[in-house]
DNA sequence: CACTTATATAACCTATCAGTTATGCAAGCT
DNA sequence: AGCTTGCATAACTGATAGGTTATATAAGTG
């Protein structure tokens, strides 16, 4: 929880290329060229937002032939939770409608939330093994 | 929530300069003054990152007298949480320990938090696997 | 071995960032 | 009216971010 580690992950995740790339491995790991594919940038591009990532510990990788698979690190996006709840915490007194505000926009999101990890079971079952 | 909105959002959090000031205004409203007080840093400086704080829209600028005093806006900080929430309950699915290790880091103090992360990390190295 | 695939790295460009000093301006003070 | 306080803005600077293309490396394939 050094300074540093909170400005290293919430600097990788101020990038929208980045944040969807978390998005993508939150269903299961992926290549680099897999990662890289749904976006009109080049693939060391790709790598380059990785090697943020990496650095900020927010994702590990692998190796598998020449292909080098990345997979979430939920660490240090703990840690940033952490900061913003412990803040959070503090402005509910201030703010009595930030609680209403907060249950608002989960529920908003409760299905695209439910429908991902329905993605994710499906694709674990799928594949059999557990990689992780 | 927007994208764009949670690139300010993140970006205007990167900093550990900014994060101070918001700590700061947790306990209250405060003049650009007050705020610049404690780093060794001149007030433009202080200013700028005040200025990009608010196009993040997480403070408010005031005016009383020449004093420009500044207060939170939790909104913004409230769709951070839910962003960064939304991939921990995934991850919470596939990572089992990761609710435990989120209460742990809201219950023990800094060097705790440090000397735990540690050992978590020693404990995963330790049952090796392919990562890596 | 030569070829292809997957990825990383280097060199480069431009824009933005985080700081500086100097200056401007509005509001209160005497 | 003139001085002081509080803050913003402009102009500058060096560093970093985020992209590019070209090239290097490493591993599987025929």
């Amino acid at each position: 929880m050094t300074p540093d580690h909170l400005d290293a992950t919430f600097a990788a995740l101020a990038d929208p290329t980045r944040r969807a790339i978390l998005a993508r491995l939150a269903s299961g790991e992926a290549s680099v060229m897999e990662l890289a594919e749904p976006f009109a940038m080049s693939q060391p591009a790709i790598s380059k937002h990785l090697k943020v990532l990496e650095r900020a510990g927010l994702v590990w990788r692998g190796r598998d032939a020449q292909r080098r698979p990345r997979w979430l690190e939920p660490q240090p996006l703990a840690e940033a939770t952490e900061w913003l709840e412990r803040y959070r915490r503090i402005w509910e007194r201030n703010f009595k409608r930030l609680d209403a505000l907060l249950d608002e926009l989960k529920t908003t999101q409760k299905r695209q939330v439910d429908t991902l990890l329905d993605e994710v079971k499906a694709k674990r079952k799928k594949r059999g093994r557990t990689r992780r």
